[in-house]
DNA sequence: TAGATTGTTAATCGATTAACAATC
DNA sequence: TAGATTGTTAATCGATTAACAATC
């Protein structure tokens, strides 16, 4: 709605939008303030800077990637993630073959140097992108140098402390979920 | 549990495992079927065969990949899939000097062959991986040879048909999800 | 038989929706 | 002012949990 300039709206439109009911829409809006006005409705850019702010998406946030495979070098060139506030600022392997391999602005860094990098470059995310085998030791070592949010792509269960966040991207789920809707 | 040799669960087990209550796993289960004794519980491996069936993945599904890009090439090489009886059957992309190229034991197509080869390999659901810019002419492609479940990584917003079954995996939305939990 | 556990009905709890005073 | 729309309280609806007869 902002990019179509469109300056305010009401719980009934946003309703309509989203298929959902109005009431429930101005009762989760309200529970975390009066983002509204009476009789007006909200105005776009203050409701999209409120919920930015609430889902913490309002801050830059730096990720360091382990795993320059194919699928690493792709979330790599994933430019949705720049405009999204979210900066891929290091990648790693552990193949000494890849060091030195230029990713975009970046050139691939051998996983010893982790730990260092993860600091001089202020990296609060980790996207793991390694073989199923390597991903235990590779979560390991990203928490060790202080990460404690962290998508994995590998296919593995991995362990984590309590204080860690781990979030599993699996694709087979993605794709069996859409396998139900199949003839 | 079926790994571990465990042949019976109860409700009660399976809700320790699931943080869920027990009465919520009889319930649910209940809704389907019969599918425990009472007095003993569930038999591991026909609980497991019956919710197979029940979400539809007890079938083997070949799928079509258009976009030979790293992403692309990552999922081909994705063994899951095959675990899980998803198999990519074919690999397209729209740039002549990746046609032939060998991705696992297939051969990069162009995509002119899609509905043809879609009829001769069976395959019911679609992979998108090219940019966003190529998404919906590929997905209307896909569409016009009788794909009805479709699995987009472009970042774009597609329009298909109501009987057609799109689901975007947003790779973005993932980390940022991440981002709340992050200091 | 006694203990265990299901499937299901009844009770409880929480989430959604309707209604409305406040007010722009 | 009259119409519109919020934030919020009350009413409704549905989902979760407890309880228990059936039975292994």
């Amino acid at each position: 709605m902002q990019d179509m300039n469109i300056k305010k709206v009401s719980s009934h439109e946003l309703g309509q939008k989203l298929d959902m009911n109005p009431a429930q829409i101005r009762k989760d809006l309200a529970y975390f303030g009066e983002f509204g006005r009476k009789g007006i409705g909200y105005e776009v850019s203050y409701l999209i800077s409120k919920i930015k702010e609430i889902l913490k998406i309002n801050r830059h946030i730096n990720v360091g990637l382990v795993g320059a495979g194919h699928l690493g070098i792709a979330l790599s060139n994933y430019n949705r993630f720049t405009r999204e506030k979210l900066s891929i600022a290091a990648i790693f392997d552990a193949d000494p073959n890849k060091w030195g391999m230029s990713v975009g602005h970046l050139k691939v860094q051998p996983v010893s140097e982790l730990q260092e990098t993860v600091k001089e470059k202020d990296i609060k995310m980790g996207i793991i992108t390694v073989p199923a085998t390597e991903a235990q030791k590779v979560v390991d070592q990203l928490i060790a140098a202080g990460v404690t949010a962290i998508l994995n792509f590998a296919p593995a269960t991995l362990k984590v402390p309590s204080h860690v966040h781990l979030r599993n991207a699996d694709l087979t789920t993605e794709l069996q979920s859409l396998a139900y809707y199949v003839d």
